[in-house]
DNA sequence: GATGATGCGTCAACCATGTTGACCCATCTT
DNA sequence: AAGATGGGTCAACATGGTTGACGCATCATC
């Protein structure tokens, strides 16, 4: 239980009654994730165009700059796709100079990934679209609904699942 | 401004701090609103295969289930995909008996979307693997939880864009 | 009442991104 | 030495999107 302060509501729309089960309330969240989700991805959007890449390659870089050196596999099951899929995109970044393939250390079967410089540029480029949309929603709906915000999606996540999103965690001393 | 009283957070998941606009606390929300969103989707992935349809068609049943009589015109809006792309999925709905479509009384080149009983049926399977999830992630979080989870994903959906969700809400009497 | 704008449908070609299945190689584990 | 694992690759195909061009019915306007 964490103590939450206030929530800044934007105009429109009604803070969660005491029915908030009701499914009114599910569909609002639906929606609101369906529109809030579509919208913040496409902020990306103008970036990869001008670079002549798609979103399949974003969430690539995303993660690589996330987990700098993660291998393929933890890539794999972060996007949830098959390895066929994921060389196609992987093999296009790496042509384009933005990602890196190092052999592992421990184990020399695995392939670690990294961006380049020219990939740190770019990924920090498609970070700041997003970091722009998505402080200015966390400023405005203060700190108190972030935690809700995160609580919630959490709790949409699979128990299973939640520890591989923690995982990406930065993790911090202190 | 409204009150909040508490959240309860997942295991392993802190709450906002006071520097919740760094670049971890963006990178968090980014990535819990990828997992939360996919996994909700994905909830309803396997009613979809039974029945031979895929995600597209999960969302137009879901938003003429919503807003029953709405013209193609707004469900484009709604979905951000060209009338040559709905068109198809559409044509399946209507060929597979889950969508009708009239001729709109006002204006008679609108076409009024609507589900028929099998639609209805349908996208209530649909609708009940969301809601269990949704309902389920609610509740653990608690109302003020909730409310910022709107409030955050409400903020990301840009201003001239608002409407246009706040109209698919269901208008109530008193 | 003709003219233009609008709502919708359709044909065609193409693109991005995913899938399955089969196969291979290097490397790790036992 | 044998098998399991991490990764790459070829090929065929599915899904769901795009652009561009065109047609038709209907509405709005001068």
């Amino acid at each position: 239980m964490v103590d939450a302060s206030s929530v800044t509501l934007p105009p429109g729309l009604s803070p969660a009654s005491p029915l908030f089960l009701r499914e009114d309330e599910v569909r609002r969240g639906i929606e609101l994730l369906y529109f809030g989700y579509s919208h913040m991805i496409r902020g990306a959007d103008a970036i990869l165009e001008r670079h002549g890449l798609g979103r399949a390659h974003h969430r690539a870089l995303y993660f690589i700059a996330r987990k700098p050196g993660l291998p393929v596999s933890d890539l794999l099951r972060l996007l949830s796709i098959t390895k066929q899929s994921l060389s196609r995109v992987l093999a296009e970044l790496v042509a384009r100079g933005l990602v890196r393939n190092e052999v592992g250390a421990l184990d020399r079967r695995q392939r670690l990934l990294r961006l380049t410089e020219a990939g740190i540029e770019l990924e920090a480029e498609l970070f700041e679209a997003l970091r722009a949309r998505v402080t200015e929603a966390y400023g405005r709906a203060g700190q108190a609904a972030v935690t809700g915000f995160w609580a919630v999606l959490m709790g949409l996540i699979p128990v299973e699942d939640r520890a591989l999103v923690l995982s990406l965690e930065t993790s911090r001393a202190g």
